[in-house]
DNA sequence: GCGGGTGGTGAATCGTGGTTCAGTTGTTGT
DNA sequence: ACAACAACTGAACCACGATTCACCACCCGC
């Protein structure tokens, strides 16, 4: 038994498997997903080019280990802002503003995690991440519906149409450019898709003067 | 002077010009953005690969070219529906439900015009297009904020959620499959999107009911 | 029908970026 | 210190698709 991996080299391993996934994000949050190029990530991580592939299959593998860990912080944080809130109504404007204020704090990484081009390969991976993006926001108007604040609709389409109507006014390509008052436009954006939801507009401006914005 | 472009050719050429348009436009309703190759619209043209060069510059110009026509023809369609309407705010429900009708009965198409995936030398051009359509939508709605029918808001960012939500509803990778009741899809989301943009619910309902979808 | 020129051709070229692999370096257990 | 093996390297390879260009075919005015 002339080898074994030591504990130490286990750790170095780990600890270059999320160098690389690093790397990738960062080069996503630069130049979005068209700088996450092989090459580049292996620089960045201090690495060759050859070595990323001791680590993973392909890019697509790559690329779809930086999402899920998007994926799980973002979802998480989501969650988290949900139970803060008192109520139904409340932890839905919760999620909705959490949400819309942590894509425009890292408004290319979430472009490129959310929108951007991406070869066909990625779009089941893409795909997955929407979906549960869409889930947590059914989840809240589904409650929110149950206790009789928000009209009977389709939740399922409402969450879709509420996730694409943030990020739109987000990150799509016609949405204001940075400019330090995202706190009125993520008041905008929550307005408006709460009436959406079908809140009428007088109790819709209450509620979202009101929210505390979880974005840590 | 041993040669001069007789009406004749002026024609031939003038239709292969409009042929490869037609060629890549059909490329892009079949597969996508991503089919749009040089040789297969080409191919679908009935000429040689290099021939399109003699039209277009570059690729670039030829998916720009495409744009642009599809652009006149989708602004035109909205600009139509919204005259035929006696209201404002009916004309606001007009120009969103002719819009998502629209895009649901060209999914593909509409997906690669709009959202798919394009090198970023396009992204101008798509640009373009999407700011039309906005442009659009916030000038229906600024009439009906104008004659008292919605309550005051940002327009271009009220336009530009809305066309988001319209999207991914529509043609987005969460939105439900192709089922034949694409006449209650439009509904709901056009109902959402007036919600949206503050008109109460039942007001809403009503209006949608009873609005007339243009899709020629 | 013929010279001068335009329109058309498609195989070859080029650039890009993911992937591979023979060789090198580093680590392990004795 | 050394044999055995894993990890790393980076230049070479490959696939893909846009673009070019030397050559061919055809149309014009005479």
């Amino acid at each position: 038994m002339p080898y074994r991996r030591t504990e130490n080299v286990e750790r170095r391993l780990a600890a270059r498997h999320a160098a690389i996934i690093a790397a990738a994000r960062e080069a996503a949050s630069e130049g979005g997903m068209a700088a996450v190029q092989i090459a580049a990530v292996a620089q960045r991580a201090g690495i060759a080019a050859g070595t990323v592939y001791r680590y993973f299959p392909g890019k697509t593998d790559l690329i779809a280990a930086v999402l899920a860990e998007i994926s799980e912080r973002e979802i998480g944080a989501l969650r988290r802002a949900a139970t803060t809130a008192p109520g139904p109504l409340s932890a839905l404007a919760c999620v909705i503003m959490s949400f819309a204020a942590r894509v425009l704090r890292h408004r290319r990484l979430a472009f490129a995690a959310i929108s951007e081009p991406v070869d066909a390969t990625l779009d089941p991976i893409r795909l997955k991440f929407r979906k549960l993006l869409a889930a947590e926001f059914a989840r809240c108007i589904a409650a929110a519906i149950e206790s009789g604040h928000l009209p009977e609709q389709d939740v399922t389409l409402a969450a879709v149409g509420v996730l694409g109507l943030l990020v739109e006014g987000t990150i799509g390509p016609l949405a204001p450019q940075p400019s330090g008052r995202e706190r009125e436009l993520v008041q905008s954006l929550a307005l408006t898709a709460l009436r959406a939801l079908g809140l009428a507009d007088p109790r819709a401006r209450g509620l979202v003067v009101q929210t505390k914005v979880i974005d840590d």
